[in-house]
DNA sequence: TCGTGGATTTACCAAATGGTAAAATTTTAT
DNA sequence: ATAAAATTTTACCATTTGGTAAATCCACGA
């Protein structure tokens, strides 16, 4: 009997757990947290609301259960920055990486947006916790290879929200840029090579 | 008698119809369109919820009027991008503009974003004929001033988001921000440091 | 000062919301 | 096959939601 399982879950809770939290990514990635409702994500998932209620402790527990594993994948291509790898490649693979995520998975990326946006009150302790840590040590590599000279001398924290802010926002922006580029044009090919040759040249830049 | 009133308004009319947008701005912002509600509104407001309705029609009537009214100081940085000004100039320029506008009205930032990120729902016919044939028109300028070697080779429309992207987030991603940077730290002028030199070096780029 | 229309409050309402209890059903191990 | 456990459904419930009707209050010009 789940909610609270301790025991190794059974197929079916594995299953179910799956689609309701697809559902439920569905839902709160475009109406917020507020916004969604169990019924939503009960209907969406094919289940009943109180069936859900049996997987779930909660509306806060789905939406936890989120973005808890969500930080995880989020995180990733960050974790990935080599610090003995050559300076300009890795912070260009890096960026590559944050592109391929946001087109890939534009719903995580929304629901990341969504909560930050509304002041990250259900994610504050995460982002201390798990996100500072990781974002403190790569910025330090990043110093390190701008005071070697490797790289342009830049503002290492500056840069990494240049990266996420560019990247992300053909994820979280999406309904802007398709607006703006016409339904027909795929933003991914000029858009990565727009990032690309944009971050070859700040990070070239001798000034 | 208000609501969707012909003749001009009293002072007293003038007054809670401001008093009213300005509170839906913070609840709005903060929690999106249907996360929001009217007796918050009214409660940040210091009015009734009934007294709310005699002035607006409800709640999509406030939302929609806060959106319309944000669309003319959104596009006004670009509006003023001068197509015979100094290219460098004119483009460092309306990044300064979109940053400073990010800093001093972070709600209406967020506001927009939200309407953005939940698929412009109630804002995308704004973005077809207010937002588009401006964005038409600035990328055609960029795109001469790139053409006569004026600025380095590059992509108009994705240079607009990039620009975008980067000022915006520190509106719309300020939990964030701050969590990373330190409650102390003061983003504005590094932040206004960082842009300034990367947008620089873009332009720059021979490449 | 008094009437009139604008402004506000009180008292509601139907629908939707997150959630629960318990019965009914299905799965699983024996 | 059958009992026990896991799963799902049915029937609720209290609260909140957007919104309305009508009574009341109040400002202000004649």
């Amino acid at each position: 009997m789940p909610d609270g399982d301790q025991k190794k879950p059974s197929r079916i809770q594995t299953r179910n757990r799956l689609v309701i939290l697809d559902a439920a990514l569905n839902v709160f990635s475009q109406h917020g947290y507020r916004g969604a409702t169990l019924d939503q994500i009960a209907s969406e998932a094919g289940l009943s609301k109180p069936n859900i209620l049996y997987y779930f402790q909660g509306k806060e527990d789905i939406h936890l259960t989120l973005l808890s594993q969500l930080m995880e994948t989020w995180l990733d291509p960050l974790v990935e920055l080599d610090p003995d790898g050559d300076p300009q490649t890795e912070i260009l693979d890096y960026v590559q990486r944050k592109l391929d995520m946001a087109l890939e998975l534009p719903r995580e990326s929304r629901l990341f947006a969504g909560e930050i946006l509304q002041g990250a009150p259900r994610m504050g302790p995460h982002l201390e916790s798990d996100l500072k840590p990781l974002f403190d040590q790569k910025c330090e590599v990043i110093a390190g290879w701008s005071a070697a000279g490797k790289i342009a001398p830049i503002n290492p924290q500056h840069l990494i929200f240049s990266i996420w802010a560019t990247t992300q926002h053909y994820a979280d922006f999406a309904a802007q840029v398709t607006v703006l580029l016409g339904a027909d044009t795929d933003p991914y090919q000029t858009a990565s090579e727009h990032l690309r040759s944009m971050f070859t040249a700040i990070l070239r830049n001798k000034a």
